[in-house]
DNA sequence: AATGAATGAGATTTCATTCAT
DNA sequence: AATGAATGAAATCTCATTCAT
């Protein structure tokens, strides 16, 4: 990929080019950051000259933008489309998050871009993640309250099975927030250098927080003193 | 805190400016990111001349690095600080989390040197911060280990105390990472309109977290089908 | 005009498009200046791609002339147009001033083209206005000489009427440019929050002009001392 | 002047660089114009590099408008240090007028500066030449003014000498500003390859302003038909 | 007759870094 | 201990111009 400096590209139609763009840029710009990644690089690799990038996404800020708004729409959808509607919530649960680590460990260069990138630079940009972020995490949030509803988390043996009045709404949303976050944390980590595959950082989280989730159904409670 | 431009700075012992140098460097390397933060505004914040800053730090790369090992010591520290040996195990990582979500909290732009823009940039920063990682998860291991075999996890009647060994120290790293994940995503979303105190957001997240280990360490283990 | 992008051009006879390439070329010279004007620009104003503009008018170099080249053939046409040759001297000077003044105030690209534009940029394009300054110069040499001759210049019964002689030619290149100057002032001035109707400074330039001119061709002179 | 490319400029003061930068600046704006100009250009004749001149002069746009708010002043002030406050209206005039052409000779590119290259450009540049013009304006109004009260205007031999109120306060402003458009217009002109001396440039606008102003004064009006 | 695709060359601007005092 | 003066190198972006159809 990225066609040799000083030979002349091969026409293609504008849509191809652009994706052929995106692709290096997010390539780059997850590699580099924002800021290191330069517009000749990028362009280099894509395998054409850098006005012509400049001619399709008229800016840096623009292609960085284009790329975060693709790579957010990518990522939803392929924790979406993992997802069948007829089960029940804690295998929708499992089922989206192993989709999440599963696309963000075969992309890990689209995943520093949403992930650590945008974040990392100013107001354009964390508005675009904060948008797929809020996505994500209201379906966790239905998912979590589908869950308490059917008394789904593991009451082993024990009493109250379903005792969902014991969480609000607020903090079924604030463990939504606080399972999405996980979530982002752990694909970041599990990427740099293999160690943790897929598989086993869904496990590991839904692990953690169905049998947390089902301990604080119960009523278990930690406090200090 | 950054002296008028074209006054004379006071002269001031080497040690001293140098940490006045640092304080600037880590207020702007925490919000601009280290490639957008320039040596002239963090030696104008500092109330310095550039050619001080060079004289003192030698380049950009040792300034920023200089930076990242300073935070990581102040934060270990900090942790290390609130731990008393005689508590119990449950106790005393309380005690640890709660000082590491305070200081962090406390100290936003160092924790953006650490977390966030060391990371974002190539080999000579990672490093730093991979240090202070192994330390801090060295640390948090021991404490696992001790709680494991202290029993203290909630429901502790319950079947298989003290089968730590499935706990895994990738397992245990994996989880630390999800957890500051976890508080990180928790503290965003509470700031945001003060939707949660902060101080409920730690407890939320302390009781998640506990009950989802206690569960994990008495085997509990949630799987597909 | 300026076809909607994208949408094909209508087929044209050349000599229609050429006028269209022209007309969008000197409103764009004219507003932006030479160097600031884009042929990206012109193009899309003329509704035309840029490479149809290359086709015909081979450079921008070349189509700047050849905006020079037409818009001077239309203001000097327009001058010799609105005098009828058997009138007095003083009636058909009259009669070429208006018609300046109309047509570059009805034309003010195309006049900021000749006036300011082709004048600040190097060789090729000062030499086609020059042609025209000296084309328009000899006509009003010509009438000025005619009008001495017949002796109209106001009061005429008084001392040496027809003196014409002491009005070399030099001099009257440089009341030209003094005339032009002053239009051109007292245009930006009248049009400033209506403080002189056009009219009104068109009669008071004229006035001034022609018994100025008068003066001196009876040969009154200041001089210091 | 300017050093050969590649050889370490000797250190100076600022405020002597910033003239000579200037200098530059005048010289290469007023030959090519704003934007034909070159930073590198401008930066290689001053003896300097590049940086300098930005991290002097901040920017293009600055340093186009620095030179002429500089050679505004400078011109301003030659024409009033010119005149000798004691002395009749029409000396004064001429006086002023000398001044002004020899100056606007002496230095050609400050004069394309002002005249030419600020008006051809847009809206932060024309701002800083209306200023100077209207100081200029104001001035001629109050001399115009003077010599009409005063009734100095050659009424030769013929009667109504100072029938000033012919000449409403709003015809003066307006002879002004033609008188002050004509002299500009001439300046140009006269420097183009030194077809006029100063003196010669303004011995002839003189005579034609104060010959046709004493017409305006007699009553003498040129009208069609 | 007309255009979509593509580029070489050069513009302004920024930045880490050094020198001389 | 401290700084004003200065620069090499590289970044983003623009533009006139051509090629293939």
């Amino acid at each position: 990929m990225g066609a040799v400096k000083g030979v002349k590209a091969k026409r293609m139609p504008r849509a191809v080019r652009e994706q052929q763009m995106m692709d290096a840029a997010v390539h780059i710009f997850g590699r580099r950051g924002y800021r290191a990644a330069s517009m000749d690089e990028i362009a280099e690799l894509a395998g054409v000259s850098k006005p012509l990038v400049y001619l399709y996404l008229n800016s840096k800020e623009e292609l960085f933008t284009a790329c975060i708004r693709r790579e957010a729409a990518r990522l939803t959808e392929a924790v979406k489309a993992a997802i069948e509607p007829g089960l029940a919530a804690d295998r929708q649960l499992w089922a989206g998050l192993e989709a999440f680590f599963r696309h963000t460990a075969e992309n890990p260069d689209a995943w520093s871009v949403l992930h650590r990138q945008a974040r990392t630079h100013g107001e354009p940009f964390a508005a675009e993640v904060t948008a797929m972020r809020e996505e994500l995490t209201a379906f966790v949030t239905f998912l979590i309250g589908a869950a308490a509803r059917e008394g789904t988390p593991p009451a082993p043996g024990t009493a109250g099975a379903g005792r969902s009045g014991e969480l609000a709404d607020r903090d079924i949303e604030g463990l939504a927030q606080a399972l999405v976050g996980a979530a982002e944390s752990l694909a970041g980590w599990a990427n740099e250098s293999d160690k943790l595959a897929a598989k086993d950082a869904a496990a590991t989280l839904m692990n953690f927080a169905w049998t947390g989730l089902g301990g604080l159904m119960r009523g278990e409670r930690w406090s200090p003193r």
